[in-house]
RNA sequence: GCGGAUGUGGUGAAAUUGGCAGACACGCCAGACUUAGGAUCUGGUGCCACACGGUGUGGAGGUUCGAGUCCUCUCAUCCGCACCA
């Protein structure tokens, strides 16, 4: 048969189409698999990193239906956000037409890819279909408090025009511009996760083994879960008049608490209130004042990088266990954000205290072991330590928070690194916060019988200000709750909102959509996710996000389960010359060429073939083109294939080629369902393939050819459904894909056993032998081809590895 | 600095989990067919050596009859976090 790509695939993704053929059964009792790729954001093409992601849930996909399994592999849209405002003050288009062109568009390129999404889940999450359920969830966190707005300060990115999470800050910079943020006091939403710190570091145990390392090992340091001791230090009464009676103690965060002894000195950040207090007041010297606010306002990335710097505030405060005075710095690096802005410092047993400490000449006492180099920062034994002196260090942290905690005077903390979700941005292209500011009643959320409430169509976009702030009619309503003339809230949600449920919505049957944000019940059913494919880059944002989002609709009474994706697969980049793909770089393959010239089935082959997913892909011309060979050889051998059925073979007449093509075609048969269920690694299975292709064409067994194609075929339908597909049809009917094969465990029964000699560790020889010779019998055959190197040689030990070799250890014979 | 990962031919990679290292593919070499070849087919291809043979999984040790695989140390590269008290 001649290969025309293009003529196959058309046909079958129109045949496809037509059948629904991958749509879920509406049927809850079947057993199940959600198989689920990241949603694309629309940007206008797929990449190839696309292709990669959905090439891999594709395969799985196709397999657990052959499994017959109920399979649920949606697709959607992560449809608000940036770019489309860029897009819209670059080249005039509304954000809205352009995102459901790009969506038009993309949704093209998905079909080509002969990808077997349910056509009927599909949603972008800019409807306001969406964005109805997603307010509701946000009225219902609002009302049970783990939604508020509070004035902070927040990372403002002044390209951007808006306010970032803390998550989508690296290092100092806009995740999605690189421009450096800075810091501003402004008022915004914030979603309570710090309320689930402990929830989404406890289930990460769940995860393990389910989850690569890494994003578990990630997710855990972000989250930064430490223990110590939180406690006061109170001014000296001298330190308190300085301070015009305005503060009388400060708290600090110790995970030390064993080294409370050794402490020297105590720093506040430039942002403390008691510093600021001083700069205003003008208590230190003009140049000290001037170069604290330098610290105040230097970017966080620049103030990592700076040397430790500090300045005595003159004033003191008393240890709480010793009764001596202490002296109080400002030092650039305590941060604001952490344990109240202020340290207790230990400089003979912290690196930081130390450098500060040596820089300032400040004292240096040794509280833990005793001849270590200082800083020492390890285990050991307590030293003047008035009544925890010979204490473990260990023992002493417990004895010391607990004997706090008796005479009132601090308590045992937890702290995280993890700061609360900032859910606001400054934008248009996203969702409402459906909320009201009401003169009257303050801050009231949308009733909602109201809902959703939608973005205007008619806004300009300068990229200056806020278009819904600035757009003349839109932000006044009345208050739901009093009637009177109110604003409206003009903040959106961040996008990273959206792509926390979207999991559920999926689930839940298009036929109630309109009525119902996440049906509980098919929710139950589907998830979690049983496969979860998508990049490294949304180990924390998107991910964490996500399993927060599942635990707080679970209490809201939404869902019932407590992790959204049961298993995560996190795929490769895919490069060129060794760099990612990028416009930028200008090392971009084009999905839309390389299915124009080979067809979908060769992109999907070379993909999974040329790596295994979870390692980098690099992209490689050659190697596309013999992906296509394989596959036009596939369709050139066709007119080898006798039978229409799978043939009933007497192997024991077959000829010893035969036999070997029969053992390679079932070894692929054996590897596929570890493959498509455990490894992933695909290239394995397509080698396996391949192999059993090369073996087939080493014989000429028509019924041997037969049996071959009629399961090559179904191995290699997730991978290449179309060309199979046409194959199958042809050749059997397509009955191959409905029944299941069985493995036929005689072509694995061997006639002899080839065994190899080693002597002296070295490979010498080999021979063959029946497989139910006896050990005795295998030595003496080994002794006998190995003669050439025993002579002379004393055989000290023999060890026999049945069916596969014989290693004789020898030394010189005396 | 902390955490995670990865080191195997010219290249992408395999190795039943302690049992013949380099399957499969790309590339390369030789040959066949061909008006032609960036098509197709056949054979070869880790390195050193004419060969006998030696040697080889980042490096050094160790365990074992036997190590890419297990243990100890070490080097290199990549990724993430990064003054979190």
């Amino acid at each position: 048969m001649r290969y025309i790509p293009n003529e196959i695939e058309a046909k079958w993704q129109k045949q496809w189409e037509a059948e629904q053929a991958y749509e879920p059964s509406d049927s809850l009792l079947k057993k199940k698999k959600y198989i689920l790729s990241m949603f694309p954001f629309p940007s206008g093409r797929l990449h190839m990193g696309h292709v990669r992601n959905y090439t891999i849930g594709d395969a799985l996909a196709r397999h657990y239906r052959k499994q017959d399994y109920n399979v649920l592999h949606p697709i959607g849209w992560d449809a608000f956000g940036m770019p489309a405002e860029n897009a819209a003050i670059k080249h005039g288009r509304h954000p809205k037409e352009w995102t459901y062109s790009n969506i038009a568009y993309m949704r093209g390129e998905l079909n080509a890819l002969g990808l077997s999404f349910s056509k009927t889940r599909e949603f972008a999450t800019c409807d306001p279909l969406y964005t109805r359920w997603e307010q509701e969830f946000i009225i219902k966190m609002y009302e049970k408090g783990l939604l508020f707005r509070e004035s902070t300060t927040v990372n403002w990115c002044e390209t951007c025009h808006t306010v970032l999470a803390n998550e989508q800050v690296e290092e100092g910079c806009c995740w999605r511009c690189d421009n450096e943020i800075e810091l501003k006091q402004m008022p915004g939403y914030y979603l309570d996760i710090l309320r689930y710190a402990d929830e989404l570091l406890e289930d990460l145990k769940i995860l393990e083994g389910q989850w690569p390392q890494q994003v578990l090992a990630m997710q855990s340091n972000w989250i930064g879960k430490s223990q110590g001791l939180a406690f006061e230090f109170v001014l000296t009464e001298e330190s308190r008049a300085r301070l015009g009676g305005n503060f009388e103690c400060y708290e600090v965060f110790t995970t030390r608490p064993d080294t409370i002894y050794g402490v020297t000195y105590t720093a506040l950040a430039a942002e403390h209130p008691i510093t600021e207090y001083i700069v205003e007041h003008q208590l230190v010297d003009e140049e000290t004042a001037t170069k604290i606010s330098a610290i105040a306002n230097m970017g966080e990335r620049e103030r990592a990088q700076a040397d430790k710097e500090g300045y005595a505030l003159g004033i003191w405060v008393i240890h709480p266990l010793t009764g001596e005075e202490i002296p109080v710095w400002t030092a650039n690096f305590v941060l604001a954000g952490y344990g109240g802005g202020a340290v207790m410092a230990v400089p003979a047993h912290d690196e930081r205290d130390y450098a500060f400490a040596t820089k300032y000449n400040l004292p240096i006492k040794r509280v833990v072991g005793d001849n270590e180099a200082l800083p020492y920062t390890g285990e050991g034994e307590l030293v003047d330590s008035a009544m925890f002196s010979g204490l473990s260090n260990l023992q002493a942290k417990a004895k010391i928070i607990a004997m706090f905690e008796e005479r009132g005077l601090g308590n045992g903390k937890t702290n995280y690194k993890l700061r609360n979700w900032g859910v606001s941005r400054q934008r248009y292209w996203g969702a409402p916060i459906p909320f009201v500011h009401c003169p009257h009643c303050g801050l009231v959320p949308e009733t909602i019988e109201h809902l959703p409430v939608a973005l205007p169509d008619d806004v300009e976009i300068t990229g200056e200000g806020n278009p819904l702030d600035n757009h003349p009619t839109w932000k006044h309503c009345k208050c739901p709750k009093c009637g009177s003339d109110a604003l409206r809230e003009t903040d959106t949600l961040d996008t990273f909102v959206q792509s926390s449920w979207y999991q559920f919505r999926y689930a839940t049957n298009p036929k109630k959509w309109h009525t119902t944000g996440i049906d509980k019940t098919e929710a139950s059913y589907w998830l979690g996710v049983d496969q979860y494919i998508g990049g490294i880059e949304h180990a924390i944002l998107h991910l964490l996000y996500a399993r927060f989002f599942t635990k707080v609709l679970r209490d809201l009474g939404y869902v019932e389960i407590d992790e959204p994706f049961s298993k995560l697969l996190t795929q490769g980049m895919v490069t060129m010359d060794g760099a990612k793909m990028s416009k930028s770089k200008g090392n971009t393959v084009d999905p839309d060429k390389i299915i124009e010239m080979y067809g979908a089935d060769t992109a999907r082959l070379f993909i999974l073939f040329a790596a295994p997913p979870q390692k980098e892909l690099e992209w490689n011309d050659n190697a596309v083109e013999g992906a296509f060979r394989f596959i036009k050889k596939l369709f050139e051998r066709a007119e080898k294939v006798s039978e229409k059925t799978l043939p009933k073979i007497d192997h024991t007449t077959l000829s010893k080629e035969s036999k070997i093509a029969r053992q390679k075609v079932y070894e692929a048969l054996q590897k596929s369902s570890d493959v498509y269920e455990k490894s992933f690694a695909f290239n394995t299975l397509i080698a396996s393939c391949m192999e059993a292709l090369n073996a087939l064409d080493k014989q000429e067994d028509g019924a041997v050819w037969s049996e071959g194609f009629y399961i090559l075929l179904r191995l290699l339908e997730p991978i290449i459904p179309h060309a199979t597909s046409e194959l199958s049809e042809v050749l059997f009917r397509r009955e191959n894909f409905n029944v299941t094969i069985e493995m036929q465990n005689e072509v694995f029964v061997k006639e002899s056993i080839l065994y190899v000699v080693m002597i002296g560790g070295k490979k010498r020889a080999e021979f063959e032998i029946s497989p139910d010779a006896t050990e005795a019998e295998i030595l003496s055959a080994a002794k006998e081809v190995g003669a050439k190197w025993l002579e002379g040689m004393e055989i000290v030990k023999a060890v026999v590895v049945a069916g596969k070799l014989v290693n004789l250890a020898v030394k010189p014979a005396k």
